[in-house]
DNA sequence: TCTGAGCATATTGTATGATTATATAGATCG
DNA sequence: CGATCTATATAATCATACAATATGCTCAGA
């Protein structure tokens, strides 16, 4: 998922305003320094500012009105799936409450997305998803571990054929990401949830939405264990 | 949901582009015609057009590059869960497949954000609950079932306590809105989903998330079938 | 002929100043 | 006291100039 580059100069200003925003240093309802102001604090041109305005505004972080000024609005408000979003969020506030939050949008919707895939999937996206579990098989180390893992749950989202779930993964996955790293890191043995994918997948190829339902639930639960530091069961087959 | 505004200048032009790439006039891949050209083409400024092209940009449809100039991405790069770009597939692509994807997503989150609500919903929230329930009881027409209908269904959502959640189910329901009143006015009883709603409430009540899960999983398999034309069971209690 | 460095060029990126539209608050009139 | 009009601050739009940056071409050298 591509965020916010900070190639761009108005990239720059949109991320740091958005942290600053999403980070709670500017509250909902506080109106910010006039553009000519605000452009000269933070030494840039007014164009650049007003763009990255335009971008924040767009992700309903902010709302701009002549005379009034713009102000920051309420949290209920802001666009909580956009991608930098997201990001800015993980990056200000690592609580574990929020990554609960990713945590339980994960559990509802990665399980079902199974049994979707179970149904639609063709012959091409089970391909993908095979090379996928065998890289994960392969794996020699938590890094390859992490990406093959990465793309395998990607391959199952793919094989559901909707692209609404493709993108919520996406989003969800890649604010997870860290986190995911960091928790095959600590467990000694990485590969201790093998035999949840080995089921998913042999599901998925044989058609059978609840098997894949069920086996990804149980995958995700496991996981989430795992990641809140409980020891895993461990599972050889 | 707020959507891209055409009170601004910028927006009508974020609009029309939008809606062009969206809906397939502007094939991924293609170069736009640069920022001069296309302004005059369309009769403002580089000022405006830029902003609406940053604003595209965040929305991952375009992307663009010195030298190169700005070229539509492909449909995977798109921000699927953007509440404009939802908007613009509608008004573009009214095809009952779409409808259908909208309708798995509420599928897959809406039981379990009722099971979530009977875990962590307040008292405050309940009330909320039972309000838009009552209102629903009351409704004498079509309008004031929906509105009321809509309500209940945020409700639900609010109550889970998580803002990811709550966020999604309004780009979604947004997105579904004008085909639930459809849905509505061709029904000829608009209460017969009553008695499901009297479930998930009560059992969001008494904090039983299974029950919530399951009452509201049928109540959405009826809806479905309801929207396909099928004729649905008279329920009375 | 092939290869790579460097230069020319087209396009977006950034900056600045001026003008217009708009919403708020205050003044004025009934 | 209330409604309407006016003044004004701010964002919105426009026009123009200049800077940065990729791309592709040229041309020297092997």
């Amino acid at each position: 998922m591509r965020v916010a580059s900070a190639r761009n100069l108005h990239g720059h200003v949109t991320q740091q305003l958005g942290v600053r925003i999403v980070s709670g240093q500017l509250q909902p309802g506080e109106v910010l320094p006039r553009e000519e102001t605000l452009a000269e604090q933070m030494q840039v041109s007014r164009t650049a500012l007003r763009e990255a305005m335009r971008v924040l505004s767009a992700k309903g972080l902010v709302e701009a009105r002549p005379k009034v000024g713009t102000r920051v609005r309420e949290e209920r408000y802001w666009h909580q799936l956009d991608a930098d979003v997201l990001a800015w969020r993980c990056a200000s506030m690592p609580t574990t409450d929020f990554v609960q939050k990713l945590g339980q949008m994960r559990e509802v919707f990665e399980p079902a997305a199974a049994a979707f895939a179970a149904h639609r999937r063709d012959a091409a996206q089970l391909k993908q998803l095979e090379t996928a579990y065998r890289a994960m098989e392969a794996a020699r180390n938590t890094d390859e571990w992490a990406q093959a893992d990465l793309q395998f749950h990607e391959a199952v989202l793919v094989a559901t054929n909707n692209e609404l779930m493709i993108s919520l993964f996406s989003v969800v996955e890649t604010a997870l990401g860290s986190f995911f790293v960091e928790s095959a890191r600590k467990s000694g043995d990485f590969k201790y949830s093998l035999p949840y994918h080995q089921q998913v997948c042999e599901a998925i190829r044989q058609r059978q939405p609840e098997l894949a339902r069920d086996a990804m639930q149980k995958m995700i639960v496991d996981s989430r264990a795992n990641m809140s530091g409980k020891r895993r069961t461990r599972k050889s087959a």
